[in-house]
DNA sequence: ACCCCTTCTTGAACATGTTCAAGAAGGGGT
DNA sequence: ACCCCTTCTTGAACATGTTCAAGAAGGGGT
């Protein structure tokens, strides 16, 4: 239902709906599992007993065990423009907008904050397929950048017309960096992460609109020409780790 | 020689001696087959093998394969901190200052950079003990954060008075954030880490000479507030993921 | 010289991710 | 009905990080 067709060729419909039921029910197993007991203490074997399968059948449809996490980002992806709703058609104060997509994140995530450190340890290498950079991973970022074009949009402030285009990546990165932050950390019901949010979005907003100002032109045009350099021309051009494109 | 006397009690230097030997050796085993096969390909027990000890042994000494990795981390900030001396002591310039600094650390980390991934696949992991973030990583943390402290000490830049004295550490997160980028560069020689760094070191220059400003005012205060809230308060005080302090 | 306590050292055993050769199931062409 | 080719499935075997009970080594107090 989530994704179709990725390790299994076409066939006929009816094959492919039993070999795609065996490879939900192996995923939607792990990800309970995960769930209920953390991802490094759930084993392979246990996977495969709970769903009934053999071990190697898992990885017949997974490629390791690090793969079955990508339905946890789709997941998330998916809840979080769903959470984030209300706020894009709420008030148009950007401050409060970026604050409510940022909390709407932390809300979506909450109840993997216990395994999402594990998660966290693949995500960081390049070559993982779960890197936020990966082209695996190209359906969630695209995602979770159009939500911030649009909590963009919906604001009622003008920023530097140069620098507006550039401001849904960037404000995607700064989602990265709460994200790291989060992961780290450990206080109840990630307090402190929201605390984060509510003291950065302000700020982020201020820094926003004051990229009009004058006296920052000529730092707003340097920031400008490095975001340019940067950051992938378009959101939607899919994989874009640094150099990739000279392998 | 690195560091003494972590797992090991005070002893009779003799004794101590024998020991810290043992350990070197496994250590600097370790670290060369690190750098000849990488990470992952090195067992522990080719690590033992190698060393001329057995398997247990080396767990005697270090509690993970992980906490090998922790001497790389010392080494790197050791050759640091002396490839930059040149720098702190030349030009006044902030924006050169920072330049020369972050260089420099490109430079030293470059004949590490193939396996730095795999070193990094574990960094972020918040429970590793190899996270930047550790306490197990504090003193190549501290002297990091040290590096900085001299790098804008020395520079002719006033900045705003109540953020100067945390700008540091945040150039000290600057930098993980360089590193973060150049680990996931594939580019020949680190090109787009080094190019990054030429254009982000005048931006970081600028702003922080651009605090002083009256218009900035607020924001600055913003950021101030934000800082003194989530930055540890002594770059010594030791371990400080976030929220660890409620634990 | 001897005893005892701490520090080191050992290698087998364990846990768990991953691979692999073997074969079962399914279905299409004849 | 039968053959053959692809798709699935199996569980034992493998690789490798980590633990542990056992004992060796060393040295200080008597």
């Amino acid at each position: 239902m989530v994704k179709e067709e990725k390790n299994v060729q076409e066939n006929k419909p009816a094959k492919a709906a039993k070999s795609e039921q065996t490879r939900t029910l192996i995923l939607e197993t792990a990800l309970r599992l995960f769930a209920e007991r953390g991802y490094d203490r759930t084993t392979m074997r246990a996977i495969a007993q709970e769903a009934g399968v053999s071990v190697g059948n898992a990885y017949y449809y997974f490629a390791s065990k690090e793969h079955l996490v990508q339905g946890f980002y789709d997941r998330i992806a998916g809840e979080h423009a769903e959470a984030v709703r209300p706020v894009l058609e709420g008030d148009r104060d950007l401050a409060v907008r970026i604050r409510g997509v940022l909390l709407g994140w932390l809300d979506v995530a909450e109840p993997y904050h216990r395994f999402a450190s594990q998660f966290f340890k693949n995500a960081a290498d390049p070559d993982s397929p779960l890197s936020p950079f990966s082209g695996d991973s190209s359906a969630a970022r695209d995602a979770a950048i159009s939500i911030h074009e649009r909590c963009l949009a919906g604001a009622d402030v003008k920023s530097d017309p140069q620098l507006a285009p550039l401001l849904p990546q960037l404000m995607w990165l700064m989602q990265m960096g709460l994200v790291l932050y989060w992961v780290y950390d450990r206080s109840e019901g990630a307090e402190r992460s929201r605390r984060l949010v509510e003291r950065t979005a302000p700020i982020a907003a201020r820094a926003i609109s004051l990229s009009r100002f004058r006296v920052l032109r000529p730092l707003v045009r340097q920031i400008h020409g490095l975001l340019v350099e940067f950051l992938p021309e378009t959101a939607t051009a899919g994989a874009r780790g640094p150099g990739r494109s000279t392998d």
